[in-house]
DNA sequence: GCAAAAGTGTTAGAGGTACACCCATGA
DNA sequence: TCATGGGTGTACCTCTAACACTTTTGC
């Protein structure tokens, strides 16, 4: 039988309920920390547990349309800007105890954006490192994850892990302009690593594509030092040579 | 507003339908040829058309259980054994002509397989190369694809060509045991590339995980040659190093 | 013996790591 | 002039592509 031969003898009013709903796994970098956008519930189920920001698909809607309005919605920005892409779905019949949803996820990566603020039904919004929130992070503060959105942040964490490795997804963490070492600290943020700055240097310019300079310079910091050369993002999508995460 | 606030004030009458069903891009190796299975749609809309098997999810069902269901009822195997995974969710308001439908698309791996035979609302089922299915192939009788199936059938094509490169997917078009030649055929049919076969045997040994010797060895070919050693899959999930793929 | 396919040896080059070292700035 | 971070040079290592060559079979 095919994906829609049953539609032929279908009736809309007896057919098993089942909703469609995006999640968003929205990433940033705060304080040099890998960060993920969640909002705390204000109804039940799960109420008062955290969760991804998410909501139903409209009726007229497309799936990325629907993730970023969701996006914007709990940013508070009028447009999401960032990257997005979609991750997975999740369909496990009892995932939701009310009923059957379908929830298709998504990933999401932006610069440093303002505070979330709390909207809608939901009691809070905030982002949390993600470290904070792995099964083996000792603070007893630990939220609650609601549903089976500890396995979205899981796949969605690995997804961004991979990602830099062959794509140039690293520089949607930055405003433009940035360094190269704005670029290796979110190297450096996600993998947990401390890449080399000499040999990330050459590695990110010898990568056609990566990034663009620019004929600017930023200010040097608060302790001195060189001023380092100002780039934007190249056109590449993919990356060759990768940057290769090491294998520990 | 997160996912399942929504639901606190909502109508089950008064929800926006929506459909969820799986897609399954099926691949084998056929005369050397990597294929695909297709089936003949015998309604409307798209009646005539091939398309991707697939159906509805069942109220109680997990989605990788829908796929596997819907495989093996096309395949008219028992139980599909090969490799099965997720491969993205395709949910365009328009791409049903009837009612919203998001298909959860799956891509599956399996060796030879038997011929598919029609079944249920299906006219006709077959595997086509997929060399024949893309947009630039010459021939005149390429096959209509029903809604959006030839956008799933491009990724579901992409996502095996990568997995190749860093996941031992090779080994699940190959029935065991099996030579290292008969898994160099599985990348030069994927890949469309003629890999050296020296250089191909050490990489594969070189990985481990990727295939474990027995001691037996296959007869020689129609034409003689030295017989091959006989391998079965190995316990890794992912290759290190991985098999690049030539950047051309 | 000859063709064919499996499998080994060898060499040259590309790309990665480690680390020494120079450059440009603030205090 | 010192500390700090940006950026370059270089030696060494690993992995790979290319291809010559040996092994083991059928005819």
């Amino acid at each position: 039988m095919t994906e829609h031969d049953a539609l032929a003898d279908y009736d809309p009013n007896a057919f098993p309920p089942a909703a469609v709903s995006v999640d968003v796994a929205l990433f940033t970098l705060r304080g040099g920390r890998l960060s993920v956008l969640l909002v705390r519930r204000g109804v039940a189920p799960y109420e008062g547990a955290w969760a991804l920001p998410g909501g139903f698909v409209l009726p007229h809607e497309d799936l990325p349309a629907a993730a970023a309005r969701e996006l914007a919605e709990e940013t508070g920005v009028g447009r999401f800007a960032g990257h997005l892409e979609q991750l997975a779905s999740y369909g496990a019949p009892d995932r939701d105890p009310r009923m059957r949803v379908v929830s298709v996820a998504h990933v999401a990566v932006a610069p440093g954006l303002p505070p979330a603020r709390a909207a809608g039904d939901a009691a809070d919004a905030r982002y949390w490192p993600v470290e904070d929130l792995a099964v083996d992070a000792p603070d007893d503060d630990r939220p609650v994850l609601a549903f089976d959105h500890a396995t979205i942040l899981r796949d969605a964490h690995e997804r961004v892990r991979s990602k830099l490795e062959y794509t140039p997804l690293a520089a949607a963490f930055c405003d433009e302009p940035f360094t190269i070492a704005d670029l290796r600290r979110v190297y450096d943020a996600v993998w947990g690593t401390r890449l080399d700055p000499a040999n990330f240097q050459r590695k990110v310019l010898g990568t056609p594509g990566f990034v663009e300079p620019t004929e600017d310079h930023a200010g040097s910091g608060p302790a001195g030092g060189r001023p380092a050369r100002l780039y934007r993002r190249g056109s590449a999508t993919l990356l060759h040579p990768a940057m290769l995460r090491r294998v520990p």
